[in-house]
DNA sequence: TTGACATCTGCACGGATGTGCAGTATATTG
DNA sequence: CAATATACTGCACATCCGTGCAGATGTCAA
């Protein structure tokens, strides 16, 4: 009974829930339920309500009118909601400028909330092949965080010059290794103080369209 | 009439609604902002929320329980309604079944509308490494369209038996070819009407989440 | 002074609401 | 087959809740 799968009566009237708490602010009540749905009864929407608190996606007050609680995030599958964020698409990048600058910018992607949670994402399209083997194709759009610094191994954007890259970070003593995914391609080797360089942000996602 | 300032009175209380809201996930009702306040007539409540309403603070429904709404009045600038698409996330498909049905779906991911354009677009997640030469790896989601057939080439979601799978597709006379983009798996080969088999639809995009 | 607000007491009405109990019918499962 | 889960009908009850009405007190501007 912690199988969190519903059965379709049961989806059907928790996404209904869902939406009335988006839409109107406020969960229905167990008679507004029964009339949407055409239960006659109190009790046949008691029963399937207690089946979704006994599998964990509601939670009620007892003795509150209409206390039903979401438990989880999971949205109701065909329902849109405000759980998208819109993050900008970097063009060229010269190192000297904030990475974030509005110069930079070239258009902007509406990403899932969930999906990349936090502060600071920004996007970036690739060019050329030199990350293949980590699954990253010419033409795919990176999803970066960004962040001044990274741990060995992280996928980063690296600026070089008014160049954004896309490699795999390895500090050396003093220097910056940036190891591409495909060995028909080398390693850039970058004083790590060097003027025109730093690292613009870490790649948490990727997104491709065919 | 905006921009209306509230008494400490009022402020107190519309911050306890607002605080309810977020916190309990309901409004309260009048009675229960008496409670808290010490105010033991509904009236003394109700024409607070008078107030509130007339300053454009809150709305009410009328003669429905806890029917208090917040209006908002910054929308998330970055945030534009129509940008954005809800997708489902498709868990476990029955050939028999139509491929949207409720049934399947386990979740759902907000897109893009510029970046995958169209009606009828579904995700999967993808499980294994049989098509990591064509970028797509363990635990990524694909974006298909639904469409009852494709392209030689194309990499599609078919659906053999209960179970979904991502591999290109090449039709031979009568059968349907099955290539993964692994060296190391196989192809599987189907007859086109084999019981079981469809083709749910075309890869159009892929995200991933590192 | 007059009048408008803001804030609150007190009471009563009727419909809304969650809950309890008694059943029915149909699947699925061991 | 019996047991269990699902999905209801139907009724009753005590409370909850928004609303209407009749005041009271105090502040503040005209």
């Amino acid at each position: 009974m912690k199988e969190k799968k519903l059965t379709p009566r049961q989806r059907e009237i928790f996404d209904y829930i869902s939406q009335m708490i988006k839409k109107a602010g406020i969960p229905p009540t167990i008679r507004e339920i029964g009339k949407k749905f055409g239960i006659s009864s109190t009790n046949g929407v008691r029963g399937i309500l207690s089946s979704l608190v006994k599998k964990g996606y509601i939670k009620r007050k007892p003795l509150v009118s209409r206390g039903i609680e979401l438990v989880k995030e999971v949205k109701s599958s065909l329902i849109p909601d405000d759980s998208s964020v819109s993050v900008p698409v970097l063009g060229r990048i010269a190192a000297g400028l904030p990475v974030l600058a509005v110069e930079n910018i070239e258009g902007s992607i509406t990403l899932d909330k969930n999906f990349f949670t936090g502060e600071r994402i920004f996007s970036l399209r690739v060019e050329g092949e030199s990350m293949r083997n980590a699954g990253i194709f010419d033409g795919d759009y990176v999803v970066a965080r960004h962040q001044p610094s990274a741990d060995k191994g992280d996928i980063v954007v690296a600026i070089i010059g008014d160049e954004a890259t896309v490699k795999k970070y390895y500090p050396e003593n003093g220097r910056v290794r940036l190891e591409p995914a495909n060995p028909e391609f080398r390693s850039i080797i970058v004083e790590r103080k060097a003027p025109g360089f730093l690292i613009a942000g870490k790649v948490i996602g990727l997104l491709r369209r065919m």
